[in-house]
DNA sequence: CTAGGAGCTGGAGCGCGGTCCAGATCAAGT
DNA sequence: ACTTGATCTGGACCGCGCTCCAGCTCCTAG
């Protein structure tokens, strides 16, 4: 698709930044911490030019890290691509293990919103009754828990 | 031991550390940061006693911040509520909008736990019947499949 | 009575994940 | 040439949410 090498199809660091969601900071400050798999390249300027390649990368750090994966993982993770063919199995057990911790994740907030939405029920309904009889009166208990 | 032979209508604070999952570090830290309804009770010689009601509050704490409610908002809540009867809209309008953000963040979850998977899947497929064969070579990254 | 563990306070420190600043350089438009 | 805006570097700094420490007190078990 291609050309190896090609210059034009490359994207500075702002673009990038407006493509990944990450600011221009960063993306340096990934850079910086070793997030990505190979080196970016640069103009004779000294500007930084990423790549497809680079920004696909930068687009599996977001997912990972939106779905909480700490830097240090991330890491680990990019060394193991940056060294090649040869370690698969221990890339797979890595992405496995966070895909569980997602799905953790999300079971966690899926109780947590069923919680909350117990109490945004109890809640509406007392709205609803005070707006109805007009004030909320403050005598009456309501044989409830005021939380 | 570790149980006190105390009155069973309240609990010392590592007895409430064990039930909330909180510890004992974070109580006093709540308790200081006003994130707590009311004031907690001390025996007479300054210990504190949790009532049955600390305890559920701190339960509906720990939900909402494992839900990613920032502890500024969750002071708000606390706030309204110790405040008393009056301001029902209110905390139903917080209460909504948190779940919301809930419902958005599971969404999201749920889209990086598909990607994921797609990569897991991909390894997988790449481990299992490519033991024997070079699998991909990161430097030939133009043009080639993405990690 | 004594020992040892749980709890108290105020305040310092920490890990994470960036964010921002200063001061310089590069690149593009007019 | 000049201006404007994007980008560069190294390092300082920040907000959040706790966590830990020192030094003391309380309280119960043996």
């Amino acid at each position: 698709m291609t050309t190896p090498g090609t210059p034009a199809e490359s994207l500075g660091i702002g673009q990038v930044a407006d493509r990944t969601g990450l600011s221009v900071h960063a993306l340096r400050f990934y850079e910086r911490e070793g997030l990505l798999v190979g080196p970016v390249r640069r103009t004779s300027g000294g500007r930084r030019r990423y790549t497809a390649a680079d920004v696909d990368w930068l687009g599996i750090c977001v997912r990972l890290r939106e779905s909480g994966m700490p830097l240090a993982e991330l890491k680990r993770f990019a060394g193991l691509v940056r060294e090649g063919p040869g370690n698969e199995p221990e890339r797979l057990r890595l992405l496995d293990a966070h895909q569980r911790r997602v799905e953790e994740q999300i079971r966690a907030l899926e109780e947590c919103r069923s919680v909350i939405a117990r109490k945004v029920g109890i809640y509406a309904e007392h709205v609803a009754r005070g707006e109805a009889v007009g004030l909320w009166d403050p005598t009456a208990a309501a044989g409830g828990r005021p939380v």
